[in-house]
DNA sequence: CCACGGATTGGCT
DNA sequence: GCCAATCCGTGGA
């Protein structure tokens, strides 16, 4: 893993919140603390666009929770949810516009024991919660220790990064309707990669 | 000021 | 498959 040569610059976050969420696919997130690296294949995403999307955040506007998602692309958005998960964006576009990509399932690499303490507390754990590890949005956040704390870090830094990876084939990307959400229902901005075993709903 | 409900998860039926 | 957990941002009164 060549961290120097390989990070994505912002340039890469700062298209179009559609191409950006697709090209994610096969890319590796990265985070690095305390020298430990955990370390990931993203592997589904989906893409919200406050301009035209009602079920994204920044549909109504710029407000004290949904602000990041108004920053250039490059940093992270979080937010807290049910009262229970963290979930993940990376925010993309330009100055204002409101768009963002949510990590939904990304394949563990590096740090799978310490994964595994954040998720479950103990390093021995069941085929089915090896698969739970990072297969949804909130359980990447806990895999990964991500919390509201790391909401507006900066991806060109070195505590949570991109590293580019593996452009994956037309032929093995699915897209289908975002999960969860109850406006805007139909829009096709989930992406995925197809058989893969960390994608959250088959 | 207050009531609502959410970009989820895991446990139980 | 159904539903509780559990916080808090947001919008309407």
């Amino acid at each position: 893993m060549n961290i120097k040569n390989n990070k994505l610059p912002a340039a890469f976050f700062q298209r179009d919140v559609l191409i950006v969420a697709r090209e994610l696919l096969g890319q590796t997130f990265v985070s690095r603390s305390n020298g430990k690296i955990l370390s990931g294949l993203i592997v589904e995403v989906e893409a919200y666009d406050g301009s035209i999307d009602e079920a994204a955040h920044s549909f109504r506007g710029k407000t004290p929770r949904n602000e990041v998602m108004f920053e250039a692309g490059g940093l992270l958005y979080v937010y807290f949810t049910y009262g229970v998960h963290f979930c993940a964006n990376i925010v993309t576009g330009n100055c204002g516009e409101g768009k963002a990509v949510l990590l939904r399932g990304i394949e563990p690499i590096n740090g799978i024991k310490q994964m595994m303490i954040n998720r479950f507390g103990r390093t021995s754990v069941s085929d089915k919660e090896s698969k739970n590890l990072t297969n949804g949005p909130g359980k990447i956040c806990q895999a990964f220790g991500i919390n509201k704390e790391h909401n507006g870090i900066d991806l060109s830094g070195g505590r949570f990064f991109v590293l580019k990876n593996t452009n994956i084939e037309k032929n093995k990307v699915g897209i289908s309707k975002r999960i969860g959400i109850t406006k805007s229902v139909d829009l096709p901005w989930r992406f995925f990669i197809k058989n893969n075993l960390y994608v959250s709903h088959k």
